[in-house]
DNA sequence: GGGCAACGATACCGTCAGGGTATGGATTCG
DNA sequence: CGAATCCATACCCTGACGGTATCGTTGCCC
C-alpha cells in the first residue's frame, strides 16, 4: 500500500463525500474514485458502502481508517524527524530556528517543575537547544506520534501512556480552585461530594481528542488560565494538582480535596528513539 | 513520502550495498541510486555516505532507518488488519482459515493460562473464532506492530510492554530447573549466587530481537522446549516461572529461587485497536 | 605501478500508472 | 417530471519509474 492511497482513503472516510475529498487533495474527482476503486480490489475489501447520493464506512473501512490515520503518522514523524536530524548535524551549533529537541506540554500547566527541568538540563555539558510546544490537553500524544515532539510532559490519569515510554517525575494532591471569599474556603480540605454541584460554579468541560466538546452544564475551556479566569468571574470551580497554588492570583482560593485522584507528572517518548538528547533530558529529569 | 521510498531506503539501509539492495527490492541497481538521491533531495538531508567502494549510514539515515521501519510496520499493520476485517464481515461464520482474532505467545510458554483463557473465551456467546500463533521470545511485539497478531500473551518483565495496553493475568515466582538427582534438589530453595556458576550447568543465551546471539558461555535456546531438552541432557540449567513445574519431566527436577525476579504474565494490544473483539477477549482474561 | 574488478552515478529510452476533461447513470427533491 | 447532485466510466495525455548501456572512481593484487 502507497501512502498516497492511504490519503485518499483518509480523505474519502474523513469527508463520506468524494467531490470534497477531491478538493481537499487538489485532485478531480474521478482519478479519486478510480483510486479508491484500485485500493479495494488489491485489498480484497469493499471499504465503502455508495450509492449516488451517500457515502458511508463498511466495518472493513473503519478499520483502515483509524489503522491508516496511524501509518500517515508514523511516515509523518520519520519524515520530520530525519529533516530535524539532518539539520541539527549540520548547524551544530543549533541556532534558535534550529532546536535539537523539541518538548511538548500542556498550555499553562504547572511551569515550576518544567522550568527546573529546562534550568538542569542546560547546564548539562551535552545540552541541545531545547523548543518547548504548548498544546491543548491531551494533545502531547499525537506531538509525540507524527513527530512534531520529541518529548512531552504528560499527567496522569488525565493523559494516556499508552505506546509510550515514561519515567515518572512527581505526584501531587488536588485542590479546587474557588472565588475568594467563596464559604468552602473556609473549610481545611473538602471531599469531591462537596464540590460535585456548587450552585453557580459548576466544573468545565474540557475538550475531547477531536476537538470537539462533551454534553453537559460547565463553561467550554482550553487550557487552565482559561478555566482561572472563568473561575475568578464566578462561573465555575476548578479541580488541579496542588501545585497550582504557587502562582494563585489574590482573588481566589484552594482548598485540598481529599479523595480526588493523584496526579503523576511524567516525562515520556516514543519507545524507538534512539535520540541521545532525549535519552539526557530524561535522565536529567530522573534525577530532579 | 511514498512508502516505496521508505522501503527503498531502507533496503539499501540495511544491505549498505545498493547493488544487493536492489536485487532484494527486485529491480536494477540504478533506478534505486536515482530514488534514494530523490529522497534526499526532498528531505533535504544527506542520508548515506558513499564512496564508490562503500556506503555508510549518516545521523540522518540512522534516524530514518528506525522511523522508516516503525512507519512500514504501520502501513503493513493497516494493511493486514483491514483485508482481515473484510473477510471475518464477509465468512461471518469464520471458518479456520478466517479468524476473527490471532492471539501471540511464546513457543512452550507455559499453556496453562492460555487454555483457561481460549476455553472461557469460547464460552462467551460473542465470541471469534480464535488462531494462536506460536513465536519466538520478544518477537510477540513486533506481531502486534505489523498487523499480524491482534493481541498477544508477554511476559514482565523480560518482554517490553511500550507502546501497549496491557491487563495484568497473573505473577510467579520462578525456580531453577535442574537434571533430576543434581544434589541442589535436595534444597528446598536457592538463591540466584547458588546457580549463577554451576560447573557444567550455564544458563542458556537466548536470541535478541534481530536474531543473534549475545556472546558468552552457554548454549544457544530458541524456545523453552529447547531448553529443557537441553537441562535433561546434563548441559544447562534454567530459571524459569514455576507453572514450569506442572509439566515437568521424570528426568527433570525443580527448585525455587527466592530472588530471581517475579514474572508477571500480561495480555496485550495494540493500543489503538478498536476491535470488538479484542476487548471482548481482554475483558474475558481479567475476570479468570 | 598498472591492469582489473567492484560499485555507484549518469545517460537515454520505453511503458504504464495516475491525473485531467467530458459524459453517463442513478437517486433525490421540488 | 425536470433539475440538481453525485459517483462511475470513457478517453487522452503527461511524466514518473524501471530497464539497458556505459562511465568514473576506488581499492586490490600481481
Amino acid at each position: 500500500m502507497e501512502t498516497r492511497e492511504l490519503r485518499y482513503f483518509v480523505a474519502v472516510a474523513e469527508e463520506l463525500h468524494f467531490g470534497r475529498a477531491a478538493q481537499r487533495l487538489g485532485i478531480a474527482q474521478p482519478p479519486l474514485s478510480r483510486a479508491i476503486q484500485q485500493l479495494e480490489r488489491r485489498l480484497g475489501a469493499v471499504l465503502l458502502d455508495r450509492t449516488s447520493r451517500t457515502v458511508a464506512l463498511t466495518e472493513a473501512g473503519a478499520v483502515l481508517l483509524t489503522e491508516g490515520r496511524a501509518a500517515l503518522d508514523a511516515v509523518d514523524a520519520a519524515e520530520r524527524r530525519t529533516r530535524r536530524a539532518a539539520l541539527s548535524a549540520t548547524g551544530r551549533t543549533g541556532g534558535p530556528g534550529h532546536p535539537g529537541l523539541v518538548l511538548a506540554t500542556k498550555a499553562s500547566a504547572s511551569n515550576e517543575l518544567l522550568a527546573k527541568l529546562l534550568d538542569a538540563y542546560a547546564a548539562e555539558p551535552v545540552a541541545v537547544p531545547v523548543e518547548v510546544i504548548l498544546c491543548g490537553p491531551a494533545e502531547q500524544e499525537r506531538l509525540l506520534r507524527d513527530g512534531r515532539a520529541d518529548v512531552a510532559l504528560l499527567h496522569r490519569p488525565f493523559d494516556s501512556t499508552a505506546r509510550l515510554h515514561t519515567e515518572e517525575l512527581s505526584t501531587e494532591g488536588q485542590v479546587v480552585v474557588l472565588p475568594a471569599g467563596h464559604p468552602l474556603t473556609a473549610r481545611a480540605h473538602v471531599h469531591m461530594a462537596d464540590i460535585a454541584d456548587l450552585p453557580g460554579l459548576p466544573l468545565p468541560r474540557w475538550p475531547k481528542p477531536d476537538g470537539t466538546y462533551p454534553p453537559g452544564p460547565g463553561p467550554q475551556v482550553r487550557d487552565h488560565g482559561q478555566l482561572m479566569q472563568l473561575v475568578a468571574l464566578g462561573r465555575a470551580c476548578a479541580v488541579s494538582p496542588e501545585s497550582c497554588r504557587s502562582r494563585l492570583p489574590d482573588d481566589l482560593a484552594a482548598v485540598p480535596v481529599l479523595d480526588a485522584p493523584k496526579v503523576t507528572t511524567v516525562i515520556a517518548w516514543p519507545p524507538h528513539s534512539r535520540s541521545r538528547a532525549v535519552a539526557d533530558l530524561v535522565r536529567t529529569a530522573a534525577r530532579l
